[in-house]
DNA sequence: CAGTATCCACCTAGATACTG
DNA sequence: CAGTATCTAGGTGGATACTG
């Protein structure tokens, strides 16, 4: 027994329990992207660079089961499935928006760094 | 090959980068409880429920490496070292904060709808 | 108190190939 | 077009024991 003792679990889990959902390396920049509107699953695919088609299904599907993103698909051929924001998605954008904005503040730091 | 092409690899990714740094289930929550202050190794600990030595080390250690944390040592027996958020960490802040809003906000909803 | 040192199970995510 | 099916290397993080 090493673990550490836990008693106010509460505090601060709020930010574990957002960050569970945009967690990845994928999810965050997925909702960046469907900020600006209705996307299809290969054009998603293009902006998301070295993705593999494997990984953007299992993302998508992680996002909708948390109901952020919706999924339409409509029947027809060839098959056609779009992607977008759902009402809670979209109250997500904000922290979207801060993470973007920090991360170029950032990016910018570091490029005059060097 | 079923790896998407990629053409835009720039818009997006500072989402990305930030996620990268708070990423990992303890280091958002880390820096969330570091905002009120400085906190001791193991009273760090105390705050993380479940976290173990070995991962709390390594998390704080990445997070000193990522310019987020300053980690001081004062040479005393029993040690004492002393972890704080460095200037960079606390530009994250506002980042933090809205994390943290965010899911305080969604478990409010979660627990309404059942 | 604040860590190290090991060992290991699991999961993540990439590569690749195939399909309604 | 929008996926699914497999296989697998490597990493992540947990358990446990030990220490200056």
């Amino acid at each position: 027994m090493t673990k550490l003792r836990a008693y106010d679990c509460a505090v601060g889990c709020p930010v574990e329990a957002t960050l569970d959902l945009i967690d990845g390396k994928w999810k965050g920049v997925i909702l960046y992207h469907l900020r600006e509107g209705t996307l299809r699953f290969n054009e998603l695919g293009r902006r998301l660079t070295g993705i593999t088609q494997r990984m953007l299904t299992k993302q998508l599907r992680e996002l909708e089961e948390a109901g952020l993103v919706e999924r339409v698909v409509y029947a027809q051929v060839p098959p056609k499935v779009e992607y977008s924001l759902s009402a809670e998605g979209r109250s997500l954008e904000p922290v979207i928006a801060a993470l973007a904005a920090w991360g170029e503040a950032r990016i910018a730091r570091m490029a005059k760094a060097a």
